[in-house]
DNA sequence: TTACAAATGAGAATGATTAGCATTAGCAAC
DNA sequence: GTTGCTAATGCTAATCATTCTCATTTGTAA
């Protein structure tokens, strides 16, 4: 319940859309969301906010560090909690399952290969796109 | 001017437009381009084709593995002529500029990372968000 | 040259995301 | 507690990249 902390030195106002989104991501049921499933989770709890809000206050969130985005193959981005410790993700191609992981020397790598040629690093994304090796796979439809 | 032979061997019927895309991305002028890219391109340079056919040529191309599509943060995809060799992408936040590189530990250890949670890797994507070191970075805008 | 399937072009349709604007709700000062 | 003001919300319409539809045109093999 200290989401209205969080808001709050975040530098957001607390709001019920706010708090709502943010208890959702918190709850923990599912690391990554896209606006459109945010959407539909809030109204399935009978909650009601609009869908152009659920964009605003998850792009508020990014900005405000409480949330990162990431753009995975194909259309919508998904957003998780931001927990500090960066890591990259592999997505499975047929059920969609994400894992996270992270490997020090390939973030030590990418940062001298950026040196290297005259970039200073700000950001990076890595994804990498696989099967599950069944039988963990729910081949998904 | 293989171009013509380069179409057959892919399996695709050698029509105008896309020998005009074709030539387009071995001109080797830019060697990173949307479909609106080579839109506008081919339009400046007389050749009246539809942007529809754009983008079905650059399917088509990326399908018969003439080519390989890219999403850099944003919006819209682009296209470079595919080489054999894979390769990573620096860009810069900056200027646009776009550069490539390859690290064969990068790749291995993704490899491993997959394989020790139960993935076969597909494909992967990796892009560096940077700024250039100045002077070579031509600030946009 | 003919004939037919495949390709093209123009514009409508789609899907995710954002913008505009009238209405409502936090919140600080009475 | 009220009051009042600004920021936030919720619609809906707009945008932007991309795809679809379908009538027309173009390769190509016979």
């Amino acid at each position: 319940m200290n989401e209205l902390i969080q808001l709050k030195s975040a530098g957001l106002k607390s709001t019920l859309p706010r708090l709502k989104v943010l208890s959702l991501f918190e709850s923990g049921n599912d690391r990554h969301l896209s606006a459109e499933d945010v959407y539909r989770k809030l109204l399935a709890s009978g909650d009601d906010v609009g869908l152009a809000t659920v964009y605003r206050v998850l792009n508020q969130f990014e900005q405000a560090g409480l949330l990162v985005k990431h753009h995975f193959e194909g259309d919508k981005s998904v957003f998780e909690l931001n927990q500090g410790e960066h890591h990259d993700h592999i997505v499975c191609l047929q059920c969609g399952r994400v894992e996270e992981f992270y490997d020090a020397t390939i973030e030590l790598r990418q940062k001298k290969a950026a040196a290297e040629r005259g970039f200073a690093v700000h950001d990076h994304s890595l994804y990498i796109y696989a099967n599950c090796i069944k039988p963990k796979c729910q081949y998904k439809s």
